[in-house]
Formats: structure tokens, C-alpha cells, sequence
DNA sequence: GCCTGCCCCGATTCCTTA
DNA sequence: TAAGGAATCGGGGCAGGC
């Protein structure tokens, strides 16, 4: 968390996080929702992403006739290699360039109106001394002269102009030079930067801009408009085509002009169409774009997105795509991995093998076989360490434990080679039913009307049978209590859980005789007397004597509160404190003073009442210990 | 014996309401 | 503004897992 103000909690990682998780479902080809073309490769991917990330598509799929737009084609001349490092950036915020692309993708980026990445572009052009054919200068200012002499157009005239498109060829020339669709929706805090019309090396000036719907049938048919600086969009049925001016583009005979409404989409402009329109055009000193600005220019306002903006600290990072292993590994990036996991794990053989299958797929609906899957799969590949795996593999089963069934998938330990894997690491996973080491039914590999214990190969007829072998015979916690009949993994633990049926406590503080039943927990104990604090909060430098202590006081820094209230939907940093809240739907009122029977929620009001209404001296917990029942019955002390 | 999670306590602060 | 309610957070102890 970076700040935490007027109640507002900022998680710095969600942001990441959830980028990553779409990153891995367009990975793995799961929930996206449009496929683009791009000379001969798809790519596919989700329309929120791209609308977030491109002023381009933010145009084309905002607009209610495109609802349903699947498939798209885009300018042929787009080179492929160019278009996948800026589709990777918007999923990894990483933009992997390199000097052999990175006019291919600077010419992308300026296609799809990702202004900052044309910003990096250049700048990165600049940093490895890559000459452009023409003086940025030059190229500015000629951008600057077309900006000062093109007409606006109001929203009315483009809506004519989109709806009259196919009609009215001859608007086709009237919109020639004017992109006013160009950034539209893309803002940058009221200042616009024009990437006007540098030629790129090996890159095709000729404006060709298409955008067309994949047929049905898988081949692709073009819609091109050679001498408009147009994109065509089609949709799927190929009953209804839509066009609309574009950026300009490299050599397009355009360049960009910008007013205060132009931030938002054409779709919203009737929301925004009294704004004034301002233009102020000025030179941006060293660099090769103009800058036109707005004074009034509202911020990024309704549902758009800023455009993605470079941290500082990436500025001057090395350039290079930050790959999922570069991710923290701390304690709670491994939850995150076990959600990944649990939620998103597929076999890449899913992927390479049907990609229907994986849509079709729910690794929530098969965690058997997201779990078997994973031999090779991300887990391994992207996590890495076998800890890691079975810390998912674990949290997966306690997840899907209520029934057995799910787990003697995971335990299984034949040499199929389904599960082989697998059955490594189950033993001792699944402690509930006692079924660990057990042989059972796996997949269609195995026998699975068959269950035999494989530590002595003794077959049973069933399922309970073998467990009542295994619990009587091998059981995992040989250790059980001779009174109460609990078992225990390990010795140690009996031992204490001993002296808790007899209430021994053999282990005394010498200083202030406190009493207790582990030597750890005396030990522990010691360092009240001590003042020893080992465990130390790196933010703020506070010390607690318990790690679970240190462990609480880092959520005032991460700002998290895990603990939600299911019903007001309330969160909270402690758990206690939850509970405390829940008396509050609940009604419980556990506190009670007797002498003026009034019952309290919390103990600190009940203590507070002693003090002052009864000038109790509450400083013992026997005074005002809870009640032991939920209700207001309670037998506070006052 | 250590680690860890959980439970609970208690002082304090913050918020709401009359 | 005072009173009451609610939330915060440091702290101590217990007990299972390893």
C-alpha cells in the first residue's frame, strides 16, 4: 500500500495482479473475446485490455455497433512482430523493445494510438542513435501547420459521417486529412502529444488502413480504402459495416488536431458537446511532436482509460519484458500463485492441443485434472521450485477436500504416467480421511474399482475398508492419546496435548511464577520479563515479541484487511475485530453488568461502564471475563 | 524446540448521535 | 460537546504441525 487517505486504501500490487491474471487467461486463451488479424497471425485477446490501452480500438469497440465485433483485421501493413510487443505491453505493462523492431513497433503503437509508447518509441530510438529519414523538426512542424489549418467537426457531422460512410463517398474526401478520431479518448492529464507523420524506415507510408471482421468461415475477406485514411470495420454477419476515420499514420496526409472534446469517445461526445473548443498549438521544445493542449481539457473522465503511462522508475529501467518469474516470491505473492494455480492452472498441452477443449474446461469444474496437468505445465515451468507446487497442490486439495474423492486422485502414487507426478508429493497431503499412501483410483489409467493399501499390498473391497486398514494399521498419526483417544503425528504433540488433559504445567517463570505447559510457550513468555523483541517491522521499525504480532502490525502498512464481513460487506484488519462486528448484526451483547443489568457489546464499554458508574477497578481479566453463551445472558462481574 | 495460527485481552482512538 | 458505540492495535497465551 502506498497511501492510505481519507479511508481510501490503495493496493499497489492489484493493479499488477490482476493484469497478470488476464495476461495468463489471453495465455491460455480463456475468456477473450476477440481475435485480430494482423497480415496472416491472430492473435487473440480481451476487448477491456485493448480499449484500455489503444485510443484505436477504445474506438472501435465502444462503439454499441461493434458489440458484438469478434474478429477484426487490421492493416496489413502493421508488421505482426511490432503489434504482439504492444499487445504483450498491454498485458505486462513491459515494453520488450528492440532495435531491429522497433519502428515496426513504433508504427504499431502510432496505429493503435498508444501515445506513450510512441513517446518510448522515440525515445528509445533516440538512446540507441537510430536516424529517421526526415528531421522530427520538420515533420512537427509540418503536423503543426496541417493541425492550425484543419476545420473541427462536430460530433453531429461525424455521427453523419459514420453512419453515412458507405453512402457518401464523398465524405470520404471531406474527412481526408482530418482524424478526428486520432487519440480520441486518449488523455494525458490535458496535453496531447502529435506523433505526426514520421516516416519509419521500412515501413510503408501509403495509407492503408483497414479493419476488417473475420468471416465466419475462417477466410478473410478485406475491405480496403487505398486513398482514405479510413479503417473498415465489418462485422461478423458481414451484414453491417461501419468506417471510421483514423489516425494518422505514418505518410497519411494528415496529421492530428485536438480540442477539449476530442478526449472522449465519439460515442460520449453528446454528453460533452458544450464544451468550448479550444485549441492552443505550440511547439514542444526537443522532441519531434507538437503539443496541443487544452486549457479546459477535462481529465479523463466516464470510462476511459488513461492511457498507459511509464512509471519513473521504468523510464530508466533497463527495456526489457519482466517475465512472471521476476515477480516477488514473498509470502503473500505464494498465495497469489496458489489462486493462480487453483483458478487458472491448465496444461500448456491444453493449449497446444485444443484450444476449444480449454475454453470448454473449468479448472475450478477438474481440479484432478488441473492438478495432474501441472507436471508440466506453468507451475513448474513459471514458479519453479517443487515447494511452490506443493504448497498450490496442498491448498487445492484442502480446498477441494470435502470430497475424498479429489483427493485420492492427488494420492495416488501408481506408475501411471498421469499421476506418477502427482503421487509424489501426496503423502501427507490429505491427513482428513487417512487415506494418504494409499493406492487408489486414479484416472483411466487405473484400476479404479480396486482399492489396496500399497504399504503392505493388501486388498479391500472398498473404500472404507481400506481406510479402516490404514487408520488401524498405518495410520499417519501413530501417536493417540490413551484417555481421549486423539491422535497425533508426532510424539512431541501428545506430550502436550497430555498435559492439557491434566492440566499440567510444569514449566515456571522465575520471575513472575506464570505457569505453563511447553517449555516454547515459557519461553516466549520470558521475553515480556526480558524485553527481548525480536521481530522487527522494516517500514516503521516497531518490535513485537511474537512474529503472529509483527505479522498484524505490517497490515497497517500494506493497508489490507482481510477479514470481510459477509454481511455488510465491511472489512477488517484483525479478525477479532470482525467478530466484534458481527455482534453488531448478531445483537450480542455478551457483557453484562450485573448491578444495573445493562448489557454491552464490547468489553472495553462494559469496563469503561464499571469504571465510571460503579468506580470499579477492572484491571484483572477474572472482573469481566465473556460469557461463555452468544447471547445477553451473561454473568459479567462488576 | 521452533514455527505458526489462533484466541482473547485491554488500552486507546475514532466515529456517530443527541 | 459529551456520551456511547465501534474500531484499532499492541500484547499474552495456547496448541497443532514439523
Amino acid at each position: 500500500m502506498d497511501t492510505a487517505t481519507d479511508g481510501c486504501i490503495q493496493f499497489t500490487r492489484h493493479a499488477g495482479d490482476v493484469l497478470l491474471n488476464f495476461n495468463c487467461l489471453r495465455n491460455r486463451n480463456l475468456l477473450t473475446d476477440v481475435t485480430m488479424q494482423v497480415d496472416r497471425q491472430e492473435f487473440h485477446a480481451h476487448k477491456a485490455i485493448l480499449v484500455a490501452c489503444s485510443g484505436l480500438f477504445y474506438s472501435v469497440f465502444m462503439n454499441p455497433e461493434n458489440a458484438d465485433l469478434k474478429a477484426i483485421r487490421l492493416d496489413p501493413k502493421i508488421n505482426p512482430k511490432g503489434f504482439s510487443i504492444l499487445l504483450d505491453f498491454m498485458y505486462t505493462s513491459c515494453l520488450n523493445l528492440k532495435d531491429s523492431l522497433v519502428l515496426a513497433t513504433l508504427d504499431a503503437a502510432i496505429y493503435l494510438q498508444m501515445e506513450h509508447v510512441v513517446d518510448a518509441c522515440h525515445r528509445f530510438i533516440k538512446s540507441r542513435k537510430l536516424s529517421l529519414n526526415v528531421p522530427t523538426e520538420e515533420v512537427q512542424a509540418t503536423s503543426l501547420l496541417r493541425a492550425t489549418e484543419i476545420p473541427l467537426r462536430s460530433h453531429s457531422e461525424e455521427s453523419d459521417f459514420r453512419s453515412n460512410h458507405l453512402s457518401n463517398s464523398h465524405l470520404h474526401q471531406e474527412h481526408r486529412g482530418n482524424t478526428t478520431n486520432v487519440f480520441r479518448g486518449i488523455n494525458t492529464s490535458g496535453s496531447y502529444h502529435v506523433y505526426g507523420d514520421l516516416p519509419v524506415d521500412g515501413v510503408k507510408t501509403e495509407v492503408l488502413h483497414n479493419i476488417n471482421t473475420l468471416p465466419s468461415e475462417g477466410s478473410l475477406s478485406k475491405k480496403q480504402c487505398l486513398e482514405e485514411p479510413q479503417m473498415d470495420i465489418a462485422l461478423s454477419d458481414s451484414t453491417s459495416i461501419t468506417s471510421y476515420p483514423v489516425t494518422s499514420r505514418p505518410g497519411c496526409p494528415t496529421t492530428i488536431i485536438q480540442t477539449a472534446e476530442v478526449h472522449r469517445s465519439p460515442y460520449r461526445q453528446e454528453e460533452n458537446n458544450q464544451l468550448p473548443h479550444t485549441r492552443c498549438v505550440r511547439a514542444s521544445p526537443g522532441f519531434s511532436k507538437g503539443v496541443i493542449c487544452s486549457p479546459q481539457s477535462p481529465l479523463r473522465s466516464d470510462c476511459h482509460p488513461n492511457s498507459p503511462t511509464e512509471s519513473s522508475s521504468s523510464r530508466n529501467a533497463t527495456m526489457s519484458l519482466k517475465q512472471p518469474s521476476d515477480y516477488p516470491k514473498d509470502s503473500r505473492a505464494r498465495n497469489w500463485k496458489k489462486y493462480k494455480f487453483i483458478v487458472m492452472n491448465q496444461s500448456h498441452n491444453e493449449d497446444n492441443k485444443d484450444s476449444g477443449e480449454a475454453r470448454s474446461l473449468s479448472p475450478m469444474l477438474s481440479p484432478c485434472r488441473s492438478i495432474e496437468a501441472s507436471g508440466d505445465s506453468e507451475v513448474q515451468s513459471d514458479e519453479g521450485s517443487s515447494e511452490q507446487r506443493e504448497d498450490l497442490l496442498k491448498s487445492q486439495i484442502v480446498d477441494s477436500c470435502g470430497s475424498i474423492s479429489h483427493c485420492r486422485r492427488f494420492s495416488c502414487s501408481c506408475d501411471s504416467p498421469q499421476c506418477m507426478d502427482i503421487g509424489k508429493l501426496s503423502p501427507d497431503l490429505c491427513s482428513r480421511d487417512g487415506s494418504t499412501k494409499m493406492h487408489l483410483e486414479c484416472s483411466s489409467s487405473c484400476d479404479n474399482t480396486t482399492y489396496f493399501c500399497k504399504a503392505c499390498d493388501f486388498k479391500f473391497p472398498d473404500d472404507d475398508s481400506l481406510k479402516e486398514h490404514m487408520a488401524q494399521v498405518h495410520s499417519d498419526k501413530p501417536y493417540k492419546c490413551d484417555c481421549c483417544q486423539a491422535a497425533f503425528r508426532y510424539k512431541g504433540n501428545l506430550a502436550s496435548h497430555k498435559t492439557v488433559h491434566t492440566g499440567a504445567k510444569p514449566y515456571h517463570c522465575n520471575i513472575c511464577g506464570a505457569q505453563f505447559n511447553r517449555p516454547a510457550n515459557l519461553k516466549t513468555h520470558t521475553r515480556i520479563h526480558s524485553g527481548e523483541k525480536p521481530y522487527k517491522c522494516d517500514t516503521c521499525g516497531s518490535r513485537f515479541v511474537q512474529v503472529a504480532h509483527l505479522r498484524a502490525h505490517v497490515l497497517i502498512h500494506t493497508g489490507e484487511k482481510p477479514y470481510p464481513c459477509e454481511i455488510c460487506g465491511t472489512h477488517f484488519r484483525h479478525l477479532q475485530t470482525l467478530k466484534s462486528h458481527m455482534r453488531i448484526h448478531t445483537g450480542e451483547k455478551p457483557y453484562h453488568c450485573e448491578k444495573c443489568d445493562l448489557h454491552f457489546r464490547h468489553k472495553s464499554q462494559l469496563r469503561l461502564h464499571l469504571r465510571q458508574k460503579h468506580g470499579a477497578v477492572t484491571n484483572t481479566k477474572a472482573q469481566y471475563r465473556r460469557t461463555p453463551t452468544s447471547m445477553p445472558t451473561g454473568l459479567m462481574k462488576c
